[in-house]
DNA sequence: ACCTGAACACCGTTCAAGT
DNA sequence: ACCTGAACACCGTTCAAGT
């Protein structure tokens, strides 16, 4: 038998093999290009060079894969501490990480810098990656979620915070900036083709007697939503200042 | 021929015709008792003994269902006014309806009694309704959503703000009890049998090199989970008080 | 105007089998 | 240890057809 010959080679797989590492990395990729819809065990697989059900050796489930690429771009929000040694090998890198673990006390930097700073962070990465606010209603307990809110604690400490407040804060902003995101990603490309935000624009408008007040006020026109986000994280920390100082 | 007697006679569809206030009733139904995989057209059709392709007849796409079981949960969340009369027949009444137009002016009311009242009401239907937060990712464009919001602008305006801040505030308000449904649904039955709170709270302390702050503060222990979203919701309104005072 | 079944082009996931 | 194709039990949606 002529063997080797007449047998097509092994489509010759291209790129290293499969890894969970870039199954979520393919994932993410195609969440960015397609959005929430775009994302299927089968594309995902022929994204990889890979059959489909080879997916299921490196992951149990597809909410697996939905799990592991949120964490994963929450992995892009910076630690203001310049300290962004990501927990777990999940972070990516892709930045240049000048760490800065230069020898001043921990307690002298200025936690609402950092709160501030952490979370302007935190809203940009969900912007950047639309499809996150629709996948967000579950349990996030990923390790590069987990780092961020350690880090959101431990500056809220700095102020002098204690339990049962501290936590409060902590849910109070991390909950502030889901919100947010989840709020204003709809409206971002190309997740939603449907409702330009003119369309919506109108259709409030034509009801000026029953919503007087947000026709007043515009309220589905576009606006500076980083400056509206900044500024509802205003109002927050002075609210929290307020039992910080006593 | 013997027509009649041979030829089944039609199902008898129970019930009233179709209609689209029938479907998403049975949606909600539905959500509420098996989740979000529980939403199918086919299993919606036949909790309405009808065809499953039916249902296109009154509604466009499976997301116009979705959409419309959304806003109809909100219509649950009573104005603290007393006033209603939800906009576009929409809301659900269910509750007793005291409609309280008495003759006081509307500037007399206490705008953060109404702002706490509404939000908390909007909080409650969430968790209800724990499947809300894993659908939130779109635009919220329906009649029950616009009614709410508007009267919380509106409530906002009363304390005195003025734009941008009185957007702003609207923003942060309402971003703040999506971004707490979101965060707090997905620990509720039935919709994820997977994560109960306690695996996710070991899984932490296994790891309290890593997040000391949060295992100390037992950030996934059990809590108040009301008090602490009425903590946060006084830490905005007060952080608003400062604004609105000079 | 309203409802239907058949059919299309997909899904996620399992599993016995290959190397 | 890793990858595969065939197969199962589903999906959402279209459409010609019925009443």
């Amino acid at each position: 038998m002529t063997g080797v010959w007449l047998r097509p080679q092994r489509p010759s797989r291209s790129g290293p093999p499969l890894s969970r590492d870039r199954i979520v990395a393919a994932a993410v990729e195609l969440l960015d290009r397609e959005g929430v819809g775009g994302l299927t065990m089968r594309r995902l697989a022929e994204h990889l060079d890979a059959g489909s059900t080879t997916l299921y050796w490196h992951v149990a489930t597809k909410d697996d894969v939905v799990d592991l690429a949120l964490d994963h771009i929450f992995g892009e929000v910076r630690l203001p501490d310049g300290r962004d040694t990501d927990a777990g090998r999940d972070g990516d890198a892709g930045r240049d990480s000048d760490a800065g673990r230069d020898g001043y006390a921990e307690s002298d930097r200025d936690w609402r810098v950092d709160v501030e700073g952490l979370l302007l962070g935190w809203r940009a990465a969900m912007l950047r990656h639309p499809w996150s606010a629709a996948l967000l209603g579950r349990p996030m307990l990923g390790p590069n979620v987990l780092t961020r809110t350690e880090f959101l604690q431990a500056a809220l400490r700095r102020s002098g915070l204690v339990e049962p407040d501290l936590g409060a804060a902590t849910y109070a902003l991390a909950n502030y900036v889901i919100g947010s995101a989840v709020t204003l990603a709809p409206w971002q490309r190309p997740d939603s083709p449907e409702p330009p935000r003119e369309a919506a624009r109108e259709h409030l408008a034509a009801q000026r007697d029953r919503y007087p007040t947000l026709v007043d006020t515009g309220h589905l026109d576009d606006r500076d939503w980083e400056a509206t986000f900044r500024q509802g994280l205003t109002y927050l920390l002075d609210g929290l200042a307020v039992r910080t100082r006593d």
